[in-house]
RNA sequence: GGAUCCGUGGCUCAACGGAUAGAGCACCUGUCUACGGAACAGGGGUGUGGAGGUUCGAAUCCUCCCGGAUCCA
C-alpha cells in the first residue's frame, strides 16, 4: 500500500539514497534521541549488507556527499546514523501552505479513489448497546475516516445481527409472555434474558425457539412482521447512539439481507465439492488447515451466520471490488474469520486475500468478559450520560456566563470525545478493564487534553486580533527551539495517518495528537515566564508569525480529532 | 486437549529489529496580578514474566516454561 510521505522525510531518504546509490524506500526516517543532535535521523543499517560496508562508514559517506536542499540545511554523522538539520523557515512555510492555503493537509494520493469496505459496529438487534460495543464502533469509524482522509472511497457497513436462532427465541418469548406495553429495547432485551433463563429448566423452549426461527426463515407473515418491528425498535435505539458519535453508515445491511443468497452459496460450495455432511450438519471441512469445519447449515435445517458471511463477502466484492475488506470484530471471532476467509480461498476467489479481520481486545468488567446474560454489562448510554454530566460540571465552572444550552452541547462533545479517545489510545489488541476514571479522564493523556489544546489555539487566534492569518508571515522570526520542535511534529500528520491506516490501528494517530499538544503547550507556556515569548507579543511581525504557527496547530488538531471521530469545540 | 492474544515503574499505557526503554495517573517541589491552570517546568521510582536462541543490535523475531484472558457444532 502506498504511503504518503512528508517532504521532509522524502528529502532525508533521498539524501541518503543518492549518496549511497540505493533505493530511497530502504530507509526509515526518525528523530535523534536528543534535539541538539539534529532534527531527522536516518540509520544506515539497511544499506550495509548490500554494499558490504560498515554503517558508520556509510554515514560518513552520506555526510561527505551531502548537498543542502531547500528543506535540509546540513547533515552530521553520528556513528551509523546521519542526522539532518531542517531549515526552519522553509518548514514553517510548507506547513502554512498545506494547513492554511488551498492545499490539503493530508495528500489524497494514496487512496486514489480505490474502494475499502469496512464492516464495523454490527450489533445484534433486540439487545441493548453495551459499553463493549463501543470498541468496534469507534475503531471502525476512525478507520473509515483514516482511509477517507487518504483519498479512498470507503464503504462503512453496519452488518446488523438480525438473523439466526436467537431471533426465533425472541419471537417465542414474545408469544409466551406477550408484553402489555409498547416494545422498547429494554423490554426486548429483558424478554431474551428471561427466555434464556427459562430454557435452563424447560427443555421444550429450545424447540419453540427453533420452530419460530423456521417460520421466520420460511417467510411466515406473522413472524416476519413482528421481527421487523423488533428491528425497527432496535434501530431507533442504535441510531441515537450513532448520532451522538457522529457516525453515518454507507450501508446498513444486516444478515437478513443475505437470506435469499444462501441457497446459491450452498450450491456453489457443493458444485465445487467443498461441502459435506457431518453429524447431520452441512459443513466445509478444513482439516488440512488444522481448523474445525465451517458450519453452513445445522442438522435442523437452520442456516448459520457463516453462510451469511460468505454471501456478504461475495456481495461486497461484486458491488465494490474493494482494495481491502475489513472486519472490525473482537478477537473472539478470530477462528471464525480464518475459517471464512479460507473457505473463500478454497472456493477459488482470489480476492479472499483482501479480506482482513481487524481484531481488538475485550472490554472486561471485573476481569471477565461481559455478556448480556452474565449480568455484568455496563450500558453505553449510561457511560455517555455520566461522561456528559462530568464534563458539564467542569464547563459551567469555567464558563459561568454560558447559557445552559451551550454548556450542554459542549459537554456532549467533550464528554463523549473523552470516551471515544480513551478507546483509541491503546493498541487494539489489548484487553481493557472497564474503569470509570480511565475512560472519563480529563487530565494528562486524554481526549480532553487534545480538545483543550485546540480550544486554546482558538482563543489565542481570536485575541490575536489578526483576521488575515495565512501563509504570509516572516517565519525567520520563529527562532525558539520549541517552535521548531512543534513544527517538526506538525509535519508528521500525513505520514501518521497513512501509517495508522496501513496498520488499521487508529491509536497511532491518538498518540501523535497528544504529542502535538504537548509540544504546543510547552512552547506556549513559556509566555508565562517571559512576556516577550508570548504569541500575542509587542512586535507585530513576530506576533503574526507566531499566530500563524498557532493556526497551523489548530488545523492539525482539528483534522486529527475529526478523523478519530472526536469533536473539537472552539471553547470549553 | 487444540488454538489465538496479552504480560513493560505502585496503577494505566507507549516504543518501523536500532542511539541513554518513554508518557500519563498517583506522590514530592516549583511556575500564576494565567496570551485559557482541564496547563507548564523539575524530582524520586522500573529495565520489559522466566530461561535459552537468532542478530553487529531484541521489549520487539524463534523455541520452551509460567501467569491472565478468550475461542473451539
Amino acid at each position: 500500500m502506498a504511503v504518503a510521505l512528508s517532504p521532509l522525510v522524502l528529502a532525508a531518504q533521498k539524501a541518503v539514497a543518492d549518496a549511497l546509490e540505493v533505493s530511497p524506500d530502504l530507509f526509515v526516517v526518525g528523530s535523534p534521541p536528543n534535539p541538539a543532535m539534529g532534527d531527522l535521523a536516518v540509520g544506515c543499517f539497511p544499506a550495509a549488507k548490500a554494499l558490504k560496508a560498515a554503517p558508520p562508514a556509510l554515514a560518513a559517506k552520506v555526510v561527505e556527499r551531502f548537498e543542502p536542499t531547500e528543506l535540509l540545511m546540513s547533515a552530521k554523522a553520528a556513528g551509523p546514523f546521519v542526522n539532518f538539520t531542517v531549515n526552519s523557515e522553509a518548514l514553517f512555510k510548507h506547513l502554512a501552505t498545506i494547513a492554511l492555503d488551498e492545499e490539503e493537509l493530508i495528500a489524497k494520493t494514496p487512496g486514489d479513489g480505490k474502494s475499502i469496505c469496512i464492516d464495523f459496529s454490527s450489533p445484534n438487534i433486540s439487545k441493548q448497546l453495551a459499553y463493549h460495543h463501543i470498541r468496534s464502533t469507534v475503531i471502525g469509524h476512525a478507520l473509515v475516516n483514516l482511509y477517507r482522509a487518504l483519498g479512498y472511497r470507503v464503504i462503512g457497513i453496519n452488518h446488523l445481527g438480525d438473523w439466526g436462532t436467537t431471533h426465533g427465541m425472541l419471537l417465542a418469548a414474545y408469544h409466551k409472555w406477550p408484553p402489555t406495553e409498547d416494545l422498547t429495547i429494554e423490554s426486548l432485551n429483558a424478554l431474551y434474558v428471561k427466555f434464556r433463563d427459562a430454557m435452563k429448566t424447560d427443555e421444550s423452549l429450545e424447540q419453540e425457539g427453533r420452530d419460530w426461527f423456521a417460520k421466520l426463515e420460511n417467510g411466515d407473515e406473522e413472524a416476519r412482521k413482528l421481527w421487523q418491528h423488533f428491528k425497527d425498535v432496535s434501530w431507533a435505539e442504535f441510531e441515537s447512539a450513532y448520532e451522538m458519535l457522529g457516525i453515518k453508515f454507507d450501508e446498513v445491511r444486516g444478515e437478513s439481507a443475505y437470506v435469499e443468497d444462501m441457497p446459491g452459496v450452498i450450491k456453489m460450495l457443493d458444485d465445487k465439492g467443498l461441502s459435506s455432511v457431518s453429524e447431520g450438519a452441512l459443513v466445509v471441512m478444513l482439516e488440512e488447515d488444522k481448523m474445525p469445519p465451517l458450519l453452513l447449515r445445522k442438522n435442523d435445517g437452520a442456516t448459520l451466520y457463516g453462510t451469511r458471511d460468505l454471501a456478504a463477502a461475495m456481495y461486497r466484492e461484486e458491488s465494490y471490488h474493494p482494495e481491502r475488506s475489513l472486519y472490525v470484530v473482537d478477537r473472539g471471532q478470530s477462528l471464525h474469520f480464518k475459517q471464512l476467509f479460507r473457505t473463500l480461498e478454497k472456493a477459488g476467489f482470489e480476492w479472499s486475500s483482501k479480506c482482513i479481520h481487524v481484531p481488538f481486545g475485550l472490554v472486561r468488567v471485573g476481569g471477565k468478559k461481559t455478556t448480556t446474560r452474565g449480568g455484568n454489562v455496563v450500558l453505553l448510554k449510561e457511560v455517555f450520560s455520566e461522561a456528559r454530566d462530568r464534563a458539564a460540571a467542569k464547563i459551567s465552572e469555567n464558563n459561568p456566563e454560558w447559557a445552559p444550552e451551550q454548556v450542554e452541547s459542549t459537554a456532549a462533545i467533550v464528554g463523549i470525545g473523552a470516551v471515544v479517545f480513551a478507546n483509541l489510545m491503546s493498541q487494539r489488541d489489548k484487553d481493557v478493564d472497564f474503569d470509570w476514571d480511565d475512560i472519563l479522564s480529563t487530565s494528562g493523556d486524554s481526549g480532553v487534553y487534545v480538545q483543550y489544546g485546540h480550544a486554546r489555539c482558538c482563543s489565542i487566534l481570536e485575541k490575536g486580533g489578526m483576521s488575515d492569518i495565512g501563509t504570509e508571515a516572516d517565519f525567520s522570526l520563529l527562532t525558539q527551539p520549541q517552535e521548531k520542535a512543534l513544527a517538526l511534529s506538525l509535519s508528521q500528520l500525513g505520514d501518521v495517518v497513512a501509517k495508522a491506516a496501513d496498520h488499521n490501528d487508529p491509536h497511532l494517530l491518538s498518540r501523535y495528537l497528544l504529542e502535538v499538544v504537548s509540544d504546543f503547550s510547552t512552547w506556549y507556556t513559556q509566555g508565562n515566564q517571559d512576556k516577550a515569548l508570548r504569541v500575542i507579543c509587542e512586535d507585530e511581525p513576530t506576533r503574526r508569525a507566531r499566530l500563524t504557527l498557532v493556526a497551523i496547530t489548530r488545523a492539525v488538531l482539528k483534522e486529527g480529532l475529526g478523523i478519530l471521530g472526536v469533536g473539537a469545540p472552539d471553547a470549553m
